[in-house]
DNA sequence: CATTATATGTCAATAAAGCTGACTTATTTT
DNA sequence: AAAATAAGTCAGCTTTATTGACATATAATG
């Protein structure tokens, strides 16, 4: 009797798909829970997040990192801007941009609903070795749209240098 | 000039947690843009694939899966069934239990959901070796709250089993 | 300079997916 | 016989998203 080798050849990627979809929702539950307490969803947290990250970002490169129409977003920066978690400020060179920063509230808020997502990645890399890690990030990487695979480099350089400093205009 | 060897020390997973949030987005593209056609959403989606993966599923197992309401399910779940996606068994050995399968019609549409999903495991699983793709399971599975881990690893072994098969009671 | 394109904002109506709370029925367990 | 469990259902509400239409300010172009 032979002995199959791990069923290569038969790989139907069921295990990713479905690493993809738990992996996801308990990555998300820990910031949902503070969110409540605030009034906030989802939606909020992806808004806190990038602008925090990316100091200076306009609403249009808002709209293609989150790919929701113009009116979804509008509610929800409506509501962080009138509750004083967000500034808009006009841009420079184009005085029709709007662009973004996090007021010190929303500093403080975006603190507290990545530290649980953080605390989860250090006990990740608690577990494996840093060579581990990385293929885990060179595949994540390949997991998203060629297209949009430079995009998301440039955005992660950008959001790794900013801790939480003073803005700074990029327009 | 000292080399900083990748600032190890100061890393604060902004990266990680970005990239779970961009390969996220665009794995879940595809399936959404045929369930759009269907009238379906992503919770039929899911549905579809836990129910199509593990064939006998109770409700009570496929609420633990999901972490939504039963209220929530429900209305969904009535739509699957009424347009002929699924059936119903009752349990032979808790006649209490409503056993969840997919009919051919349910397959058919599981099978199209997911060949985008599988086609970008392919394509990654194409650009890296066998280890680096091991060692992306390993985390992804770590990123999972510690209490669920054993749970999706017994469901992924159904999973993995699970051919487009006659439904097997396991109630 | 006049026109066109771009960036943003906003009004209205609608849908998808989730929630809480309350209550019922059938079946199993104790 | 009583209590617990599994599932179903009704009602009302919230969040997030959509499409479509239209307005305003600014920049770019011929």
């Amino acid at each position: 009797m032979k002995k199959v080798k791990e069923q290569s050849g038969s790989h139907d990627y069921k295990d990713a798909i479905e690493l993809m979809f738990f992996s996801y929702r308990d990555f998300i539950s820990d910031p949902d829970a503070i969110l409540q307490k605030h009034g906030f969803g989802r939606a909020h947290h992806r808004v806190l997040h990038f602008v925090g990250c990316n100091p200076g970002l306009s609403i249009a490169d808002l709209l293609n990192i989150l790919r929701v129409t113009k009116q979804s977003l509008a509610r929800v920066l409506r509501e962080l801007i009138d509750e004083g978690y967000i500034n808009q400020k006009i841009g420079v060179h184009d005085r029709r941009k709007r662009l973004l920063f996090l007021t010190a509230k929303g500093h403080k808020l975006h603190d507290n609903l990545i530290a649980p997502q953080i605390g989860r990645f250090e006990q990740v890399a608690a577990e494996v070795d840093t060579a581990t890690f990385n293929s885990w990030k060179k595949v994540m990487r390949l997991v998203i749209n060629t297209a949009d695979r430079i995009n998301v480099d440039d955005l992660i350089a950008t959001s790794r240098k900013a801790k939480s400093l003073a803005p700074e205009q990029k327009d």
